[in-house]
RNA sequence: GGAGCGUUGGCAGAGUGGUAAUGCAGCGGAUUGCUAAUCCGUGACCGUGUUAUAGCGGUCCAUAGGUUCGAGUCCUAUACGCUCCGCCA
C-alpha cells in the first residue's frame, strides 16, 4: 500500500498513478477522510490526556468517590467519539488499500498489452528444412504426455508428462536452482496451501475484502486455507513485521513450489499442449532490499531469467510492460518472451517486477538503516523458470526431422550425457 | 484428534490490578588515544508542533472482545509456537 503521508503531500502523483494505470481515483475522497479522523484523534485524545490525569490521582487521593464519578462521566464522552473515528478510520483504510503503487517514469504509458514495448531481441528463430511440429504433435509422437486420459481422470487444465520429457522438464528445474544457488540465493521449497490473508498482503489484490480473490484462488472447502499461485506468496511473508538489518541487504531467494489458478479469465485460451494450467510447478526469484538497490536489483533478477533463456539455447525478446498491463502493486514490469514456432511469435515465460516498498508495508517488512533509522525494504521478484510452460520453446526449438529433440548443452549433464531425446529410436 | 505449557522492544529477559525493570546490539554524543575501551543519551507507531529539531499528548506487552475509575497482570474466544500422547509418508 502507499503511504497516507505521500498522498498528502503529493495528491497529483498519486491521481496520475491511478490515470495511467486505469484504477478509480479515490485520492480526494482520501484526503477528506484523514482530515476527518486527524480531528477525531485530536479531540479523543485530549480527552483521554485528562482522564488519564484524574485516573492517577485516584490511588492517592483521600475522597476518591468524586473523581472516580468524572473519570467513568469523560469515558463515556470519549467512547462516542471513537465510534465515529473506528468508521472513518475503517472508510479510509478501505480506499487506502485501493491506491495502486506509483508506476516508475520510465515505464510506457498505456491502456494494456497492445501498449507494451520491445527493448530488445536477442538470438533468431531458427529455419528448420523440414516441415516442423507442434509441440502436440511432438509429444503425441514420443509419447511424453497424455492428454485425454489425465483430462478424463483429473479434469481440464491438468497435464502429466511422461517418460524422457518429464525427465527434462525436472532437468529445467534442477538446472535453475542451481543456477540462482551459484549467483548467492537461499532455496526455499515452500508450501502451496497458505491463508488468504497472506495473499493479500502480497498486493495483487486491491481493496480489504479477501472474498475478491475468490476469482482466481482456490479456496480450500471447509477451512481457512487457500491455494498459493506462486511461491512469491510465502516468500514476501518470510520476514513479515521484522526489522532486518541493511548490511544483510540485499536477501536473495529462489523458492520452488507447485502454483494454483484458476485461469477463470483465460476460458478457451491455450486448451492444448502445455502452456496453460490449474497447477504447475515454478522457481521464483525474490529479492528484499533497500530502495536504493531496487534498479540494480531489477537488472540483476532480469539478466538471470535472460541468461537461462541462453542457456536453454531459445531465441527470446524483452517486454517493458505498459503502466496499464502492469497490474495494481508494481513500479516496473519486464516480460521475457520465448520463441514459439508452432505460433509463429514469442509467448511469455516470466516476469520481472519490482514492488518498491508496496509489498513491505503490507507484512511491515522492515530494516534498520545505517543511520539507525526503521525504513520499509523493497521487494522485486521475477520467474526463473516455470515448468511445463518453458518445454514448449525448448522441444519446438530444438527439433529434428525425425522428431528427436537436441538437448541444450548446459542440460546434457543433467540428462545423464544425453544429446538428444525422442525420435525413432 | 487429546493433554499441558508458552507468546513483553532488533535480541535476551523481569514484571501476581495503580505511569513497562535491566542487559546486549544498533544509532547519536562526550572523553581517552595504539585500533579498542569508558561514560551519557536513545523502544515502535500515531496526533500536534517545527524550515528541521525539541517539546506536548495518545496508543502499543500474540490477536479480538470483556470486567474495572484504572489491565502486561483478571475473564472469554482465536491464532501461532513448544512438549507429551495418538495417527502417519
Amino acid at each position: 500500500m502507499i503511504d497516507i503521508k505521500f498522498i498528502r503531500e503529493n495528491p497529483d502523483i498519486v491521481k496520475n498513478a491511478c490515470a495511467v494505470k486505469n484504477f478509480a481515483d479515490n485520492v480526494d475522497d482520501i484526503l477528506a477522510l484523514d482530515k476527518r479522523v486527524r480531528e477525531l484523534k485530536t479531540i479523543t485524545q485530549t480527552k483521554t490526556a485528562e482522564k488519564n490525569k484524574i485516573t492517577r490521582e485516584i490511588p492517592t487521593a483521600t475522597d476518591k468517590a468524586p473523581l472516580i464519578a468524572q473519570s467513568k462521566k469523560i469515558g463515556e464522552e470519549i467512547a462516542a467519539d471513537m465510534a465515529e473515528l473506528a468508521d472513518k478510520e475503517a472508510e479510509l483504510n478501505e480506499l487506502l488499500h485501493c491506491v495502486p503503487q506509483i508506476p516508475s517514469a520510465d515505464a510506457p504509458i498505456g491502456r494494456d498489452d497492445g501498449d507494451n514495448v520491445e527493448i530488445r531481441r536477442v538470438g533468431e528463430p531458427p529455419k528448420f528444412d523440414f516441415t516442423p511440429r507442434a509441440q502436440w504433435d511432438l509429444l503425441d509422437m514420443n509419447n511424453w504426455w497424455a492428454p485425454e486420459k489425465i483430462g478424463e481422470i483429473c479434469g481440464t487444465r491438468t497435464y502429466c508428462l511422461m517418460g524422457e520429457a518429464a525427465e527434462l522438464s525436472l532437468a529445467i528445474q534442477t538446472y535453475v536452482i542451481q543456477k540462482l544457488i551459484s549467483k548467492g540465493f537461499r532455496f526455499v521449497e515452500c508450501p502451496s496451501i497458505t491463508k488468504p490473508q497472506t495473499i493479500f498482503n502480497a498486493g495483487h489484490f486491491k481493496g480489504s475484502d479477501l472474498s475478491v480473490m475468490n476469482n482466481d484462488v482456490f479456496m480450500l472447502t471447509d477451512t481457512d486455507r487457500c491455494l498459493a499461485g506462486t511461491a512469491e506468496i510465502i516468500l514476501n511473508s518470510l520476514h513479515a513485521d521484522e526489522v532486518l538489518n541493511e548490511k544483510d541487504l540485499p536477501i536473495k531467494y529462489a523458492g520452488f513450489s507447485p502454483c494454483f489458478r484458476k485461469e477463470a479469465g483465460a476460458a478457451g485460451r491455450d486448451t492444448r499442449g502445455l502452456v496453460r494450467f490449474h497447477q504447475f510447478n515454478k522457481v521464483e526469484q525474490y529479492i528484499y532490499c533497500t530502495p536504493e538497490q531496487s534498479d540494480e536489483m531489477h537488472e540483476h533478477i532480469l539478466n538471470n531469467l535472460c541468461e537461462v533463456m541462453e542457456d536453454l539455447e531459445l531465441p527470446y525478446r524483452v517486454i517493458a510492460n505498459c503502466t496499464g498491463d502492469m497490474g495494481f502493486n508494481k513500479v516496473k514490469m519486464n516480460d521475457v518472451e520465448a520463441w514459439f514456432p508452432s505460433e509463429n511469435a514469442y509467448r511469455e515465460l516470466g516476469s520481472c517486477s519490482s514492488i518498491g516498498q508496496f509489498q513491505a508495508r503490507r507484512t511491515n517488512t522492515r530494516y534498520r538503516a545505517g543511520d539507525g533509522t526503521l525504513q520499509f525494504c523493497a521487494t522485486l521478484n521475477n520467474t526463473g523458470i516455470a515448468l511445463p510452460r518453458a518445454l514448449v520453446p525448448v522441444i519446438e526449438n530444438h527439433q529434428n526431422a525425425d522428431g528427436s529433440v537436441n538437448i541444450p548443452k548446459k542440460l546434457q549433464p543433467l540428462m545423464g550425457g544425453r544429446t538428444k531425446i525422442g525420435g525413432k529410436h
